[in-house]
DNA sequence: CATGAATGAGGATTCATTCAT
DNA sequence: AATGAATGAATCCTCATTCAT
């Protein structure tokens, strides 16, 4: 018990360096300076550094995961329309991206120039957003909410991004006192007008 | 002469290779086994590392400035319509960062971990997107072509993601021979439902 | 006795690991992890890593003298022959080396390159059969059984190695199930030869 | 050139050390401080620690196969007697070995407990020995030097023991101002006389 | 200008040993 | 006595940068 809080600790250190200063900047006695361990303690943990970020990483995803399917559960898939589920999706990826900045600010990353096995670790948490996003769409497709003229790929990505991004953008400006309803609202405002058939849209009127 | 050459050899293999690795995991050894020159000789035309970055990047943003310019003097501003004003903004952006797909690779990293100084230099492409974009906006909203109730900074930022992630996304899925056209087609009609007031977009079909 | 029994348990590991793979190459982790002891348990019953491995010398040096002691005991020294009576030597040590062929490794090692101190434990063992050969030679050398001419502390230090080394040899031939008699005759009449005066090597036959 | 003179010089340095102190007690910073160069100097010769022992080892080896090749080369094969190139085997390995105690200290130690590689790397020079031993075993059986009885390989592993033991023992006994040839003689008066055959040690009376 | 050997500060990792429980 | 988490000195190796030729 008293080793998994050791474990913690060291992760929620890391977690604020790595954030701060990426990768390669974060050295592991910044970490030990900072919770004021010795040296090898991280090692009784992390068999190295890039464990430390992979462990932070996978945290993060099945966190991720988690808030994903518990929003769903919530909701009466019955009756919500199809721009309320959209709506919901964005709000709880921001929600969950801007629980934890620091995350935001490592997956914001997506891990150019890490070492060889870390580059495709942080990529995951985009592409797992743009698989739901990609998801979401066929069935859409299928129900006849999206309109059949758009490159769902492509589209996801460029979602996933814009989301990605709206939760860095948000982050910098907090002092606006920016609800992330608000923000939210501005991303379904200006996506959905592009993604979904017109009979969908013209319902929200 | 001779020099000048040989300083572009150096910038262009520190390019190929940047894009490649990142800043870290490159190392000048690489780059002068590569181009066959001596280690000392990189110092002669480069202070430092992060010199060769940051020449790079300032290299890349004005030759991506000059397309933005020289795009608008070719076009009669009194006849294109809005969108297709949008659309070309979009096209000039992507036939810069796809002409150079390493560029557009170390742009899109975000300088995320860099060594201090070269942090907001990588984010500057970005940022000069979206400040263009947001100018854009200012004008579209003035002549009355840009829906009222978008938070353009939001909205910009939004579009630079979008269009900077499409590039990455035609990179990596290059052998389905997409066309930038089609590629440019699909972003505008992702936004434009967004962004554009109903007369706009009315004018279109 | 409990603890006592504890004490052997880490000397037995030890010594197989020691033999396996020598001093540096041993770690304290890999013996508690081998027992199932935990860390500081080992330092309950020894000083440290150098404690352990001279004890286990100690141990075995008692033992070979206890073996070469028992061995004389139970002839009659009035009736041997000398070539009898250097048999029995070389089959006592024989016995004794390969009836743990872990200290035998570790002795053969000759403690090259061991922390200060354990080096000369390490050689002791080669020191304590040269001396006893060497102690021999001059007996017999005062009976007229040994040439005169020899270089008795040479010779002694080459039937040393000799000895050792044969049962290096026995144990990495062990499939040809060469009985340790076998082994000694060998030895024995490779040197016999070169030893003993014409009178002694006379009566053999 | 002149790097060539470098490598050699941590060569010579890391042989001295090696010798006195082993693999492991042999630090880098030894070597560096000692012959006052910088540490990373080193890495420019060798890609680390180990391969510097290796380089060590192999020099030598190709330097006693050299001296063994020229040894035969000298002499004619139709005259000498047996005994006499049994000598002359001996006598060459004692001149390369002595003529190079550092070398000699470290392959006596027979690579006990060095890291993986290092450890068959160091045993090769007592198999060389052995095979050379036991392939002129073979020749003077078929010639009829050999005694029958003997089991060549055994036979031939403890000559090569007894002589790199001689060699350590002659450098620990220099004081006494002793000849190469006469501890040649007596390693071959202690196996000549049960190694060859009763014609071949007629001749020598 | 070009070279490339030399530099040495810097960082990750290891592991014997300690000590509070 | 036993435990095992914590310690931190010790050591290897890297790599940007310098400088004499």
């Amino acid at each position: 018990m008293k080793g998994e809080k050791r474990k913690q600790l060291i992760l929620d250190c890391a977690k604020k360096l790595f954030a701060k200063q990426g990768f390669y900047r974060t050295q592991i006695s910044d970490i030990v300076r900072e919770i004021n361990i010795a040296r090898g303690t991280v090692y009784q943990y992390f068999a190295n550094k890039e464990e430390i970020f992979i462990c932070l990483l996978e945290d993060a995803y099945s966190k991720w995961e988690k808030a994903i399917y518990d929003a769903v559960e919530l909701i009466n898939l019955k009756t919500i329309t199809p721009v309320e589920y959209f709506r919901l999706r964005i709000k709880t990826t921001l929600d969950f991206l801007l629980a934890d900045p620091d995350i935001c600010e490592i997956v914001m990353s997506m891990g150019f120039g890490l070492p060889e096995g870390l580059e495709k670790a942080t990529r995951k948490l985009e592409e797992k957003i743009r698989d739901i996003a990609l998801n979401d769409f066929k069935l859409g497709l299928h129900n006849g909410y999206i309109r059949e003229s758009i490159n769902t790929l492509h589209a996801a990505e460029m979602i996933a991004a814009a989301v990605l991004r709206s939760a860095y953008y948000f982050q910098n400006n907090k002092k606006e006192e920016k609800q992330i309803d608000k923000i939210t609202d501005e991303i379904v405002n200006l996506f959905a007008p592009g993604i979904f058939t017109a009979d969908v849209l013209a319902a929200l009127s």
